[in-house]
DNA sequence: ACTAAATAGTACTTATTCGATCCCATATAA
DNA sequence: TTATATGGGATCGAATAAGTACTATTTAGT
């Protein structure tokens, strides 16, 4: 189903919640409480985008987490990165071309290129415009390929 | 890592490989040792393919599998398609929106909007593209993302 | 008619990944 | 000093993916 993971979904919710309410240091308890999701669950993931760079975070009583730059300039390609690592849709995709089976390999570069492009589409959204109440629909005018039949 | 399955990818090289070979009825044997895969795998992803449209057979001796169509016509995103079923990238982007948590779900119609784009970013690689030596980088000149106002 | 070769369909088992939870250390405001 | 919060890691069960096995059906050639 080219799924996102579950957990990749929480974190777009959890930086969506937060680009929502800009005032630094929402907990991570309440974080969970606001989007009904297991707090342990949300704390680690909270740490992962921390190590990404795409949260701060404040220790101590009071503490929390903040986005670490304005929602606007992070993208969900970024949170997507920070929690499944690189997009690559297939193993061989991101280097070590180990399977040496197809003819040179053009395969292999065949899939950097879609890789890239799915990578392109996926920068092409902010935070800001997830938190939105609607997003623009994707300008894809040079993309468009015959419209096919189910 | 938004990585499509590994039948899926199996599946694209299958389909690619036909496309190298377009004289009907390749047997699912020949493939499976052309491609170095497991054979009752091939099978069954031939199978499958066959369910979807996307490859005819040809039972008894002599049978096989070819392309139900030429491979220009064929894209990646059908293959993938084929094999994981439609491109949703997150649970609730395909309907029953049983999730009310976010606010009017907002973020079910922008996740609708990512998943299009991606969509079509898949849409744009045949299968011809992909047997050939080296695809062409994917024009993308218009996806370009424009600050906004709220 | 008989046989070999091939797909069609399904059920089963194993491997891998995902998701959730728990534990303890560290920092900080009150 | 204490309550509250993050930082880091280990662990466990569930869900899913991947591989395998078996039987039935179709078809070309002899
Ligand atoms: S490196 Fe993956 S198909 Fe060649
Ligand atoms: S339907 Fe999924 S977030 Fe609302």
């Amino acid at each position: 189903m080219l799924r996102i993971a579950k957990l990749t979904d929480y974190a777009t919710g959890l930086m969506t919640q937060m680009a929502h309410q800009p005032e630094r240091w929402v907990s991570a308890q309440q974080l969970a409480v606001e989007l009904s999701l297991p707090a342990p669950t949300v704390a680690r993931l909270l740490k992962l985008l921390g190590r990404a760079g795409l949260v701060v975070s404040q220790r101590g009583k009071g503490g929390g987490y903040g986005l670490a730059r304005p929602a606007r300039e992070i993208s969900v390609a970024e949170v997507i990165a920070a929690i499944e690592g690189p997009v690559a849709l297939t193993e061989c995709a991101l280097g070590d071309g180990r399977c040496s089976l197809e003819r040179d390999c053009a395969t292999r570069a065949n899939w950097r290129v879609i890789n890239q492009a799915v990578q392109v589409a996926l920068e092409a959204v902010s935070l800001a415009d997830m938190a939105a109440p609607r997003l623009r629909p994707v300008q894809f005018s040079s993309l468009h390929h015959q419209p096919r039949k189910v």
